[in-house]
DNA sequence: TGCAGCTTTGTAATCGTTTACAAAAACAAT
DNA sequence: ATTGTTTTTGTAAACGATTACAAAGCTGCA
């Protein structure tokens, strides 16, 4: 490869010269500039960011920590999110922590010794608590769409709001025996929106520890509700248990996902939306100005989901039901 | 950040003894190694990988283009390989390509000034072979998926295999008028294998330069299969149109789909299936062995795939048809 | 005790950049 | 032609590691 020594010799300057002729506010004259730049070309020079980032500490790079993209939720809001940052000059080292493979801390160690400018983390607990505080002591470090620390940067979703309005859709549309079939962690949109609308949830609220579709056939039989909200993440055990029962949505029951993934637009399935952009933006945002103001307060800020109407949710007669 | 030179100072040795006490191999005293190691852990010293990599000229890191993880398929094999290559050393710098961002030759060429040791790649077209062959002349790029230069190692999926054996299971389930929806590039698979078996394929082999769910359903009125085989990308307007033709699975029609992605176990449709984790593995052997010799000829490899059995194929009488 | 032979440690050059500072060149005004 | 000012260039010291080579410490044995 090409090295910064080489182009110079080859144009008869010093490298300095080099160096500021791709510099962007590198005071040099044009017609120098021009000619480096022009010879340049020619030889393939490309500078060096390892040696540009050794120098000046700064990698552009930022470390990408999550547990998995299987989720079609995550996949999307990565590849937006490469984008905006790729624009502004950022790339994303990826880390995927799993069970039985690399820990959180593994990766953040493997991140800080890449010097990442910052780390954007989606973490499952607070494991990793000594490794951040030795590696990014900056607080260089932002939570994504999960928060378990209070002293770093955070970046979620108001799923109990979004479910919340979810809830309260279901039941404007004349539902008054809903299922739940979800994770513990955002119940409360459910519950205290059943309860102002006087609604019973007993056995409703159904919170998988192992979803399956078993477990989804015997919930829905057992419960017999007139709709279903469902998370994401099980909602292909629910659709399957629908399958197996040959029920039909809308015309049997009604149904809605929480996450606008992959397949429901094609199932026609309303479901609750995250705005991917934005996310990318505010996350963006949040990261620079970390970057310029290393010791300010942690900033959290929480993001609205919205509603995708399509057809899977049944408008009942308000006056009777089952 | 501690550097190697305030750990050696801590410790009262040269940053020589504490860069040998980190290297695996380093001619050094198990007693000075302990010292060095324990002080490390309590000083949080991280050996810089920037720092080291410039010495050294690896990076241990590779970079990952392709144009999208909106595709499950992508994201799955993407996953499969950070893991496998994590657990090696290596990790991933990711770049996707679009439409209205960066071109294929704009990442490459970041890629490079990040001195990736190698790619991996699907490309598109033949579109960067300038700025392939300037910057990463060592052939140290191994196309995935897609092939446009016989210069570079390559890993393909057998489609046009994995076609016709999906072809030869909806045969010899009694099918004998199947639709094919796809793409222009595998279509031989399907064409050979019903021509082989004596069918007709008038109108029935679809190539969608733009598929939408009106097309599907225009053509499948028009051409009224029994079963219809359709690649994953389009399979969503597929899908969309038998529920708008009230088209059930297996009962009414026959369905299968190329690529096993996230959706289809949900819908227990019968898919072709590619080997994830032999994917991951096979790659790995053969960057590894394109960064030990550099100079030899290019390899190229060709997986096949398998068929994933479920329950949206049904077989008909082979006496009758309609 | 002295010395060969081996192990362990240190010195210093190097990787490819940036950038403070000094030197040189260009230009204008006297 | 001389001087001062401004712009452009070069010199050399970092950045944080690795590693060839030399120096120093051990060990055992005559």
């Amino acid at each position: 490869m090409t090295t910064i020594q080489d182009l110079a010799d080859a144009c008869g300057v010093s490298i300095a010269t080099v160096s500021r002729a791709f510099s962007p506010n590198g005071k040099i004259s044009e017609k120098t500039k021009k000619k480096i730049l022009k010879r340049a070309q020619e030889l393939h020079y490309i500078p060096n960011t390892i040696a540009k980032s050794l120098q000046t500490k700064q990698t552009y790079t930022i470390g990408l920590i999550i547990p998995e993209i299987s989720n079609s939720f995550y996949s999307s809001v990565i590849q937006e999110m490469e984008l905006k940052y790729r624009e502004n000059g950022y790339r994303f080292i990826i880390g995927f922590y799993q069970n039985g493979h690399s820990t959180e801390a593994d990766i953040i160690a493997d991140m800080a010794s890449y010097r990442t400018d910052a780390l954007i983390f989606s973490p499952r607990s607070r494991s990793s608590e000594e490794t951040l505080k030795a590696y990014f002591s900056g607080k260089n470090v932002l939570q994504l769409f999960t928060s378990h620390y209070k002293e770093y940067d955070s970046l979620i979703m108001d799923d109990i709001m979004g479910t919340a309005e979810a809830t309260e859709y279901l039941i404007a549309a004349g539902h008054k025996r809903i299922l739940y079939y979800g994770h513990h962690n955002r119940t409360d949109g459910y519950l205290n929106t059943m309860k102002k609308h006087g609604l019973d949830t007993t056995d409703l609220c159904y919170m998988a520890e192992q979803p399956s579709v078993e477990n989804a056939i015997e919930c829905i039989k057992k419960t017999k509700p007139t709709a279903i909200l469902s998370i994401a993440k099980y909602s292909e055990d629910i659709i399957s248990a629908l399958r197996k029962l040959s029920l039909n949505f809308p015309e049997d029951i009604s149904l809605m996902v929480y996450d606008d993934i992959e397949w429901t637009r094609m199932l026609d399935i309303s479901a609750v939306a995250h705005p991917l952009e934005e996310i990318a933006a505010t996350s963006f945002e949040m990261i620079l100005h970390r970057l310029k103001e290393k010791g300010s307060a942690p900033i959290h800020r929480t993001m609205r989901a919205h509603l995708v109407h399509r057809n899977s949710v049944k408008k009942l007669s308000t006056s009777s039901d089952s």
